[in-house]
DNA sequence: CACACCATGAAAGATATTTTCCGTGCGGAG
DNA sequence: CTCCGCACGGAAAATATCTTTCATGGTGTG
């Protein structure tokens, strides 16, 4: 039965990857292109069906290599042939073998083979966030969930948005004489994000959390002006009511809220609706609507900076350049 | 300082080798204890996040070493050090301390995470859009890029995030008598985003947006207090002052900035790392470094919610509460 | 213009991997 | 029952690869 395994053909025609390095002769710097087609490293995933089918034409000690290889792949890419040799009770020769077997050209290629199948393995079980973030959760696994949840939030916000209307707002802030926001709560940062930028870009625009203060300004508003409104609820009074004004007023006014039916869209021209993402105890509401508003936030500015390109540009550079001042230039240069 | 943006394709992860030195000894045979640490595991993922993020702080050499890892992960995992080295027209050493830099033991580890990466990456999805937002993109592709890249933000940043210090900054956080948090710009909505939650569940926080009541309140804190600097750029001297004089106060000091070598970092007892994403004319790096930030302060709000739970659920529940009367139940009515 | 500093690569020094080579034990033939 | 051949497996040499050290040259500073 047992054929003579013998030195297995390992060695004989594979080129083996020359890992020699070309002669290179010319420094060829930059370049990068680096093929290196790795011509004896074929399996990627098959490796543990690759195992059971050569196991039969293995010694007993191969095949603790092969299995623990198999078993283990993310582990056993940790280790260096010694390691390996000893944790199968065996020597380096027979991992080399059992690595030659397997089809690498020696024990470091099947190494990499193995760090590769671990990766794979790993990144395939990922759809594991769904579940809610619990008390117990692990930091590790709050950083996970929050960032998939968020990645959600961005996903479903895009998705939903309505090009057309957010289109129309972007073209009445290109050309507003002047732009209020308003926004309270969580939201009153979104609009100050907004203002912020279009400040950036040499538009005129203030942003509003108190409630008098909105009404009283919303009032010099007039056609060719705009008013925004945002609120993830869409029926926060004190927002309302200064968008109420400013529609009166003339002003083209936009609700960017989270109910497309809500109160607010009474008043507004255009209503760009963020997304609602599921909420719990730990993770409030507000955390994914916050994120949902500034990615509309942030796509009326780029809109608008578009519209805008021949001042906008020049603006946000110069307002780069004014920073750079206030970033201390070598600082406490202590370390590197 | 110049900004040397580099431009490195954006991609995902890899685990990372863990710190060798298996136990081996034992008799152990087959078994192959499956580790796969994924909870410690010092080296995240998002190697060109990393790259990015690291860039600044690189010399030329190392930068063209990173810049080939980062560009053809695959390529660079067949090659030795030797090989990379001339690849890059550089000598080993210089790819050995990138690989350090990196946060990888040595080149070894860094090539089995390359292979980890490059399998990921191979099995993984398309490329998807990696293109700028140009100025005469219509409005729906402007909404795509721009959710794709805030996505790539959240990802990077997660992956990014170093969770022991986020545990550190947590636990301080949870049990601290005052928290203050300093930012400037954009970073000041962050800021106050944080305080703002923080306030909801019962804790004391103040942002602080003037440098000089920063100071002034800075002055005030003592050992078990903490005070956190936001600045993207690591060297606003307005945001790291006020952190120093908490620093020398003897409270506990934190830093979220996008540069881990900043001069923030100086008077930072933890260090939370943001991700630097690649910026454009018209998308401004403001943008990325503020969904960045938002999410390590979401972090740092859950990690504190999950640690005060007792008082943190009733008192979320509380605010929420209150809030609900402010919502117009039957639309406009101004405050009374 | 001199000084200090730091990035950089060459080469020495460790490690890890591969190869060589030999002992062991098992079967079968004499 | 003993001897021979053979495949297996491991120790150690040989080699490749990685890491560290050290000298050099360039750069910016006082």
């Amino acid at each position: 039965m047992t054929q003579n395994v013998k030195e297995i053909f390992a060695s004989s025609g594979t080129p083996a990857a020359a890992p020699g390095a070309a002669p290179a002769g010319s420094s060829a710097p930059a370049g990068v292109t680096a093929v290196a087609g790795v011509p004896g490293a074929p399996a990627p995933a098959a490796l543990a069906a690759k195992v059971r089918t050569l196991a039969p034409s293995m010694t007993r000690s191969m095949q603790r290599v092969a299995e623990a290889v198999a078993g283990d792949p993310a582990g056993c890419a940790a280790l260096t042939v010694t390691g390996l040799a000893e944790l199968t009770g065996t020597s380096e020769a027979t991992v080399v073998r059992t690595a030659r077997l397997l089809g690498y050209p020696g024990y470091r290629d099947l190494r990499l083979a193995l760090a590769g199948l671990a990766a794979q393995q790993q990144s395939g079980r990922a759809p594991a966030i769904t579940t809610d973030i619990a008390v117990d959760d692990p930091i590790a696994d709050v950083v996970a969930k929050l960032a998939y949840d968020e990645q959600q939030t961005l996903a479903d916000t895009a998705a939903g948005l309505d090009t057309v209307q957010l289109g129309a707002a972007v073209a009445a802030l290109a050309t507003a004489r002047r732009t209020d926001v308003y926004g309270i709560g969580a939201s009153a940062l979104v609009a100050q994000d907004l203002t912020q930028k279009l400040l950036r870009i040499g538009l005129i625009a203030h942003a509003h959390s108190d409630p008098h203060l909105a009404v009283t300004n919303a009032v010099q508003l007039r056609a060719g002006d705009v008013a925004i409104a945002i609120t993830h609820s869409g029926s926060t009074g004190d927002v309302i009511e200064p968008l109420r004004v400013a529609f009166e007023r003339g002003a083209t006014t936009v609700a960017v809220t989270g109910r497309p039916d809500a109160p607010v869209t009474q008043y507004a021209d255009h209503v760009l609706t963020t997304s609602t993402a599921r909420e719990s105890e730990l993770r409030p509401a507000a955390m994914s609507s916050r994120t949902s508003q500034l990615l509309v936030v942030d796509c009326l500015f780029v809109g608008v900076a578009q519209r805008t390109y021949e001042t906008a540009a020049p603006a946000l550079a110069a307002s780069y350049e004014a920073l750079a001042h206030r970033h201390s230039p070598r600082g406490g240069g202590t370390r590197r």
